[in-house]
RNA sequence: GGCGAGUUGGCGGAGUGGUUACGCAGCGGAUUGCAAAUCCGUGUACACCGGUUCGAUUCCGGUACUCGCCUCCA
């Protein structure tokens, strides 16, 4: 199968082709952990989601290898240690369970591997030698810094110059930096910091050589994809490749670059500078299934931005309840109808996926439905209990309305059945009145006690 | 200022050089005591201005607006 993705570094779709077809390797930027992960975190997350599950598809389960860092060194981890008054490890253990447990809800597989930053300190510290050994960095009161000028190539993948570059900078500049635009592989730790021994002094690294590392680590100097926000397009992505290519002339680094667009809150960005943030556990503590938050995200291309609404919580919530009602006592099956694959072939067009999913609704193909949910990621083993409709035996409840309708009909007089049907309503039984008879059924919002309040009357 | 992405019917949102998805809402109908649910039917919209073309929403150029990056950020 022939899969485009929209590659960055090219400005066109392009055919993926894996270098080996037999380990396809994909290497994401994760989060830093220091707090919850907001909604804005988890658009990438689905995103790279949808393409593993892709490529495991096309190339084989174990032929493919993921790769998705945790930050676990960073400033802002030290802040936020420095105003609890906890341990650093503390916070990173928890706030990267947190990240996995959200993460999981919306539906994502955990990647093959989730390297942390301060279990390859070594491996920084080596890259950095070699860059200075290359010439590419040099040491400067203190610090390790990249040398931007050393690396024509710096610009490619962000289309800058570092001439415009220069000139557009609004920084102070840091006075032992020879070119404004380089930037920090190691830097001086103070005794409270945490820090590590190194050539250059007891310090720590620099945030975009902990991509580089660990990539390296775990992938070798040349793989098939890099991804992540388009925010981390510059600097980011655009540092670790001077990295990279300058510590290993003539690898190739990643040699497929995707972004995903930004999820907005009323026209912005989310973000935590902003603080027009919630988080996804917010959503779910609010009673916002995981598979909502996931078909949500589906419904609009990777490349596009997307606002978070609740006209689009509550569209999605009303599909998936029709959908998992069609579905409910059907297992999970391996194969997905090949033109849900063929949308997410195309670039990832998960919008089209999921009219494949409407379409294969609406042709009563159960089965297939039952098949491509599963494959997206939209329902595990079964239709989860806030969509399901619950077994409850309801049968003298129906016979009682029968018989209180076959009354009505007779005397025109519709009142009693009428205040029946309100209170089957409102201890959440669905009412279905017709030619064949009455039927009740509980659903998910079924309330015993409710119910016998109807009983009473 | 530089670089990048985007602008589609009431809303959401794909896609295509000519026959114009899909979902939601709306409307009409079937059904119903009424409703719900369900089913059927129903919508020529592609920011603006030029150009290329027999023909452009789709290609090219420009304009406007929105968003992102250039400072930590997915």
């Amino acid at each position: 199968m022939d899969i485009q993705l929209r590659n960055t570094a090219t400005g066109r779709k392009d055919r993926f082709d894996p270098i080996d077809p037999a380990n396809v390797r994909v290497y994401v930027c994760g989060p830093t952990v220091y707090d919850r992960a907001h909604l804005g975190n988890a658009r990438p997350v689905v995103v790279f989601d949808i393409l593993f599950r892709l490529l495991r598809h096309v190339y084989g389960t174990e032929a493919v290898t993921y790769v998705r860092n945790f930050t676990d060194i960073e400033d802002k981890i030290m802040d936020r240690a420095r105003e609890t008054g906890r341990e650093i490890s503390a916070i990173t253990q928890e706030t990267a369970q947190w990240y996995l447990d959200d993460m999981a809800a919306v539906g994502a597989l955990e990647p093959t591997h989730m390297p942390r930053a301060t279990d390859h300190v070594g491996g920084m510290v080596a890259h950095i030698e070699r860059l200075i050994e290359k010439g590419h960095a040099y040491e400067a009161d203190g610090h390790v810094l990249f040398s931007v000028e050393s690396f024509p190539e710096y610009g490619a993948l962000s289309g800058r110059s570092v001439d415009d570059m220069i000139a557009g900078a609004r920084v102070e500049v840091a006075p032992y930096k020879k070119s404004p635009m380089d930037f920090v592989l190691w830097k001086p730790s103070t005794p409270v910091q945490p820090g590590w021994e190194s050539p250059w002094g007891r310090g720590r690294p620099g945030w975009h050589i902990e991509c580089s590392a660990m990539s390296h680590a775990i992938l070798g100097d040349t793989f098939d994809l890099h991804g992540g926000g388009n925010d981390l397009t510059f600097p980011h992505h655009e540092n670790e490749i001077a990295q990279s290519k300058a510590a290993y002339p003539g690898c190739g680094f990643a040699r497929h670059w995707m972004h995903n667009e930004m999820l907005l809150v009323d026209g912005k960005k989310m973000s935590k500078s902003l603080g027009n943030f919630f988080t996804v556990r917010d959503l779910l503590d609010r009673g916002v299934p995981g598979e909502v938050i996931r078909l949500v995200f589906l419904g609009t291309h990777y490349r596009k931005p997307m606002d978070w609404t609740e006209a689009k919580r509550s569209e999605a919530e009303g599909t998936l309840r029709k959908w998992y009602g069609m579905v409910d006592g059907i297992g999970p099956a391996p194969t997905p109808d090949p033109r849900v694959v063929e949308a997410l072939a195309d670039d990832l067009n998960t919008p089209g996926a999921v009219t494949m999913l409407h379409t294969l609704a609406r042709d009563g193909d159960r089965a297939g439905l039952r098949a491509s949910l599963g494959f997206l990621g939209l329902l595990g083993e079964d239709v989860p209990s806030w969509a399901a409709d619950q077994a409850v035996d309801l049968s003298a409840h129906a016979a009682r309305l029968e018989a209180a309708w076959e009354a009505a009909k007779a005397s025109k007089d519709f009142a009693e059945v009428d205040r029946m049907k309100a209170g089957f309503l409102a201890a959440g039984v669905e009412v279905r009145m017709g030619r064949d008879g009455v039927e009740l059924v509980a659903g998910p919002d079924f309330d015993a006690s409710a119910l016998e309040m109807v009983t009473q009357i």
